[in-house]
DNA sequence: GCGACAG
DNA sequence: ATCTTGTCGC
């Protein structure tokens, strides 16, 4: 792989990433969350995206795609190892979310390119990143209090907010990914939330991703549905 | 030159 | 990210 000519795509494609609402979800019927994981016998990269009705934040639907690894992990460099898995879940779903948030940066990126505003870009919807930690960027120290925000500012501009959205819990920086602007970003985000850290339709990503157990009893609940429907 | 560095 | 034991708190 050549970093030079990624480097060099990146700067040429983050001039087409939207900034601003241009897309009406004021009211969205689907909000989607996308989280991808790696499993290292096979060398596989797995990406789950988890359809949720909105605003009751139900799971509505799920798709997972698998596909072998095809670049390393490079700081700066994240939307390329992870975009093509994440095309792969994308194109398996039956319906089209008015709204995605990805787990990882948006503009918040050295080059303004982080992985919500590549994939974004790519499959043309309004996307906001919700990341875990910092890439690049200062921001004052946050007050302890839930909800306690700060501007993530980079080389004269602000690219996200830095928001504690959970006592004693590290904060979420929140940036636009296509198609929304920061104010945007962090009011849907908040409308997400359901008492956790993260916002639910990243949770379920990673519940979907992870097989965990709030997932499978979903799973289980929806199979006994299809046998025995309701009359 | 040195440190920082999403997932 | 992933691996991975016990531990702390609600």
């Amino acid at each position: 792989m050549d970093i030079a000519a990624l480097r060099a795509e990146q700067i040429a494609t983050a001039g087409s990433v939207i900034r601003h609402d241009d897309f009406a979800f004021s009211h969205p019927g689907l909000i989607a969350g996308a989280d991808v994981g790696f499993e290292q016998v096979g060398e596989v990269t797995r990406a789950a995206i988890a359809l949720l009705r909105f605003p009751s934040l139900e799971l509505f639907e799920f798709q997972v795609a698998r596909i072998t690894t095809t670049m390393p992990y490079i700081p700066g460099f994240l939307s390329f190892r992870e975009y093509p898995v994440l095309l792969a879940a994308w194109d398996k779903l039956g319906r089209r979310p008015d709204l995605l948030l990805v787990d990882g940066h948006g503009i918040s990126h050295p080059r303004r390119l982080g992985v919500a505003s590549h994939f974004g870009l790519l499959v043309d919807i309004p996307t906001i990143g919700v990341a875990k930690r910092r890439l690049c960027g200062k921001f004052a120290p946050l007050a302890e209090a839930q909800g306690a925000l700060a501007p993530l500012m980079d080389k004269g501009e602000q690219v996200a907010l830095v928001w504690r959205s959970k006592l004693r819990c590290n904060p979420l920086f929140i940036s636009p990914g296509h198609r929304a602007g920061l104010a945007s970003a962090l009011h849907w985000v908040q409308l997400c939330m359901r008492g956790y850290r993260l916002p639910e339709p990243t949770r379920w990503a990673d519940a979907v991703a992870s097989n965990r157990t709030a997932f499978q009893r979903w799973q289980q609940a929806r199979e006994e549905a299809d046998f025995f429907p309701p009359q």
